[in-house]
DNA sequence: TGTAAAACAGGACGATCATCCTGTTTTGGA
DNA sequence: TCCAAAACAGGATGATCGTCCTGTTTTACA
């Protein structure tokens, strides 16, 4: 019950945002009485928090941080990345955006303990990155890469690409931001391996709302 | 008094957002009755966008796309413009994110106009430095350049970079992305250039809220 | 099996929200 | 000077919001 609360405020806080969905939606939505969502939730900041600290930051680990892990390199591993986002976006026809960001820009400034919970999986989201990087540079990789920068500039990019491409409702940014990372990358590397043809632009059919 | 209205509409969904701004409290901080404000914008939404259209875009067009097309170089103006919204920053010690990406995280699935208005600011943000870069061409620079993806990158870099830096109310992002940004760009035009020395985090003081 | 705590039901509560209404004042052109 | 339109005043209104309250049921453990 309290996960099937959980479930719904997650959905309903990545589509509506948090100010616009209310308490009486979430109950209909989970198929839950008043009495029941206060007793797991006391407050309407609690279960936000609870999102927060339980699903948004699973939803990075699981998208984002084992994927790098695991992946070869952190270069290889932040194009798996973009490219699966990409193209689960472009599946499904609707861009939904990042949870991390669609909730950093509407409660950040909110509430200290919302930010410093958003802001904790953030820092967490580019150690991962950072991390992997120094991994790499042990194997002779990367040596004139500081870890820190790049990985703020990959979540940065990652986190700016959703913004153009919610609001655009078409994946076109986040290939557009990784073709030129990648691109940079073959400049610096002096690999001069060619460019990747233009990509064609796919414009997504409007989702449900 | 529609001006004074805008004024307080303004910073008050960039600093709360939309739907935290409510109509009494705008009233209350313009001096301005349920019937003046009602007569200029009927609804809450046309207020929203009236705000949108002439102000966000005033915004965007006064902080990127006119320092972009008066600089030397688009990567010169956007050098220019990311250290001049850092220094902003930690000279009034308190981030308040980009007026554009906190609007589009909040509205671009909750109303289509919403979202057209957004998206339409966004690519005149991004044909200004693409335009810019295109220029640059023409003198022989950025042969190697997609003058899109490369406006797409600034862009998304630029707005991910904002959204940590709101979440951490620290403009250390801002400055990283943009050292990891001219660093690939030495890398990539064989400059050989020596990085810049690691810049220190300047930890800012909590603002108002 | 007994029992205390946790989980859940379902409605009541005051506050606040966005909108709209009927008047009054101000403005600008004839 | 006249007058119609625009600008503004200020309260009314119904809906919706988040929270809380009193009971009932279920669970877990001794």
């Amino acid at each position: 019950m309290r996960n099937r609360v959980l479930d719904v405020a997650e959905a309903s806080f990545q589509e509506r945002g948090y100010h616009a969905s209310s308490i009486g939606d979430l109950m209909a939505a989970a198929g839950v009485t008043g009495g029941a969502l206060h007793h797991h939730f006391p407050t309407k900041k609690a279960l936000a928090l609870a999102v927060i600290e339980e699903r948004v930051a699973a939803a990075v680990e699981e998208t984002w941080i084992a994927p790098v892990q695991a992946a070869g390199s952190a270069r290889e591993g932040i194009r798996a990345v973009f490219e699966a986002v990409a193209a689960e976006l472009e599946q499904q026809g609707f861009v939904r955006g990042c949870q991390l960001n669609n909730l950093a820009h509407e409660l950040s400034l909110a509430d200290p303990d919302f930010r410093f919970a958003l802001a904790s999986i953030f820092a967490a989201w580019r150690e991962a990155i950072a991390g992997k990087v120094r991994t790499d540079q042990q194997t002779g990789e990367e040596q004139g890469t500081d870890p820190d920068r790049f990985a703020a500039l990959a979540v940065a990019a990652y986190s700016g690409a959703m913004s153009m491409a919610k609001t655009a409702q078409d994946a076109g940014p986040l290939r557009d931001c990784l073709a030129e990372l990648e691109r940079r990358t073959d400049s610096a590397a002096s690999l001069g391996r060619a460019g990747a043809k233009r990509r064609r632009r796919v414009l997504l059919r409007p989702g449900k709302p």
